[in-house]
DNA sequence: TGAATGTCTACAATATCTATAGACATTATT
DNA sequence: AATAATGTCTATAGATATTGTAGACATTCA
């Protein structure tokens, strides 16, 4: 059940351009710049981000103080969105997946157990990072820190 | 996100054994049968069932007509524990696991908004499997059948 | 023009998952 | 006692996924 790598890195690179988003602005960022703030290895944060770009999260521009900014506002952008592209289902059965479903050729999928736990499982993941917006998580980070 | 097929084979042979507990009985299951009724690879199932006897949620016997019993009531049997035996942790990130917490690495801990999240992940997930019990996933089969 | 950046593809290194092999121990049955 | 049926255990092979790197290229700014 675990989030891989790159999925975290993914997130975090996308936290820190929503934080930096502060009013419609066009606040651009470059792959060394998020790498080093979040340590994560800069090659690595290339094909990540780029990925991200080509699935439409992200806009770039390139050449001399380019980089990387949000292609939708934080509000927008749902944690669930981010985590499919990059580490593909939320389901931890392919057989209650809604984006990549697969029969699991048990004699009768409609009553097996199984399924109907996982799926109970699929939908609360997703009921928690579809309504969560990178914007949540910013804010629930800033109520943190004045609230201890 | 995803659950091994080492977890979810377990998961079926545990779900079976249970399903033929119907009161009080030792209803012995032999490796062959549980493979071929669940179409399970023998071998790998072999090394499955054994460690899940090696962590107390089977016992066993040897010999001629030997075979796998549940260790305890299916009511007392947890998916969450036969998952975390066979697959790990539920957590999705290690720095909010219970079972093997480790630090991030992340600025503050405290107020990271990605661990907060993921968190609640955690516990939803947590809060399903810790109150899922086999008899409780045989009975919900049973009802599907019944009412369809 | 040159330096700074993103783009793209391939690949290397490692880890994990899935599955199998095979020698052994125990028990029931005859 | 012999035999066959079963579980036990450890090692390892094979497949796949994950993590990370290399390097040539394209674009933009100054």
């Amino acid at each position: 059940m675990r989030l891989s790598k790159r999925g975290e890195y993914g997130l975090r690179a996308m936290i820190l351009l929503a934080k930096t988003t502060p009013e419609g602005a066009l606040p651009i960022l470059q792959i060394n710049d998020i790498a080093n703030l979040e340590n994560i290895p800069v090659k690595f944060l290339e094909t990540i981000l780029l990925t991200l770009k080509n699935n439409g999260f992200l806009q770039s521009k390139r050449g001399a103080n380019g980089g990387y900014y949000l292609a939708k506002s934080p509000e927008e952008i749902m944690l669930s969105a981010i985590i499919r592209c990059l580490d593909g289902p939320l389901a931890p059965v392919r057989c209650v997946s809604q984006m990549a479903y697969e029969p699991c050729g048990c004699p009768d999928e409609h009553s097996c157990g199984l399924r109907l736990v996982m799926g109970d499982v699929r939908n609360a993941i997703a009921n928690i990072l579809d309504h969560t917006s990178l914007a949540d998580v910013n804010r629930r980070s800033q109520e943190i820190k004045r609230t201890g």
